[in-house]
DNA sequence: TGTTGATGTCAACACCGTTGACATCGATAT
DNA sequence: ATATCGATGTCAACGGTGTTGACATCAACA
């Protein structure tokens, strides 16, 4: 199959890998045969992201309570950039209308609104969470010194070096900066969740309602 | 110079008309002239990310309120991405140290401090306000169907025309949904500011200190 | 005055995505 | 059984890209 092909080669070797040319060789094909098959490079890339969206990301358990649910798909969703970088990359260069992305939507708009969201601020918190995860995605996959150990271990020792007159707060962070990249995830993602939560119990305050638990 | 002539086409017209060739015919030499004076393309961009910050990024005033300067400090930093689209993208294909973070780094953490984190988690937040900075400025770069009025709207129909049975919950969000890009943004600012006042004055209370308002 | 270093020019290389003409081959209809 | 057609693959070529090495120019300096 081409996809799982391409797949394999961004994956192993990154998007810039990627070529027709080395596609074919892959596949044992002349490099044109692709277009038998897509009708171009963006097109065979966005197929290859919905493809991955279809067979890696999982609907939400019902009957949990929000937060574990939102944290869920919040947190898979993101690993699936983490797993993929060429597929940031990817969705990056060629934005396209991701089918899959309904289903995404779907639920997180689901969970909000057991969280007790109002209706007319659903919006800006789906696009909040959005832009969270996927820009975290993107950073992460574009941004080797902050995932490759090696890299932040120097990135570190370039900020205890710095003349602490100049950068005396730079300095003071220096021990706790350039954390693991998954620790930082998590940690903003429980900082989305206590804002929705935040918002979700004032709302059930005003409505007079028992603040749910889950 | 050839750094004002390379930004005006970026901005004028995407990274991608961003070649040597044509670099070269707006200066009215040859394209090979560059390499006198840069050792790569990718040598070239870093230089011109460089000089943005150093020409666009202004320290915060003093004085002022931690939360008044970290949301300055954060918003500016944003609009520097917003204002340069091609610099997002040039920045996300060849990641360098720019020297002007150090400053950015400075300040932030400066209000860190003053806002009452903990030493030990200064990393840890400093981190996730990069992360959603830079990862918010890359998102809205890469997606013109979350920047561009009319294909905001072309979204806003998609979904309001979602099948109400298979996706109830994206259609009870559809009128809210694809809010204009700088309202999400300062929205979400607002969320990751009070998470650093919740820490903030929780480490406060546990110092016996009296709680600042700014 | 002769040399050196900085800058620009030119031709060429390997690679890229893409196109159009041609070959092959299995299924399908007559 | 034969002819036709559609799907698939091959090949050569085009214009684009970043990059290199040889050569030209010219100002500055010993």
């Amino acid at each position: 199959m081409i996809l799982r092909a391409a797949q394999r080669v961004c994956d192993e070797e990154g998007l810039a890998a990627l070529t027709l040319r080395r596609l074919g060789r892959e596949l044992g094909v002349d490099a044109t045969a692709m277009y038998r098959h897509f009708a171009s490079k963006a097109d065979l890339l966005s197929a290859l992201i919905d493809d991955l969206f279809l067979r890696e990301v999982r609907a939400p358990e019902p009957g949990r309570a929000w937060r574990d649910n939102l944290r869920d798909i919040i947190v898979d969703w993101w690993k699936l950039y983490r797993r993929h970088e060429g597929l940031s990359q990817a969705m990056a260069g060629q934005p396209d209308d991701e089918p899959q992305l309904f289903h995404i939507t779907e639920w997180t708009v689901r969970e909000l609104i057991r969280a007790g969201i109002p209706q007319d601020q659903l919006g800006l918190f789906y696009q909040t969470i959005y832009n969270f995860t996927v820009g975290n995605g993107l950073v992460a996959a574009f941004s080797p010194w902050l995932t490759v150990p090696e890299l932040r271990d120097e990135q570190r020792r370039v900020y205890a070096a710095l003349d602490p007159v100049r950068f005396p707060s730079a300095t003071t962070a220096a021990p706790s900066i350039y954390p693991e990249t998954e620790e930082v995830f998590l940690f903003s993602v429980e900082l989305i969740l206590d804002a929705v939560a935040a918002k979700g119990a004032a709302q059930d305050a005003r409505a007079g309602r028992i603040t749910s638990a889950g």
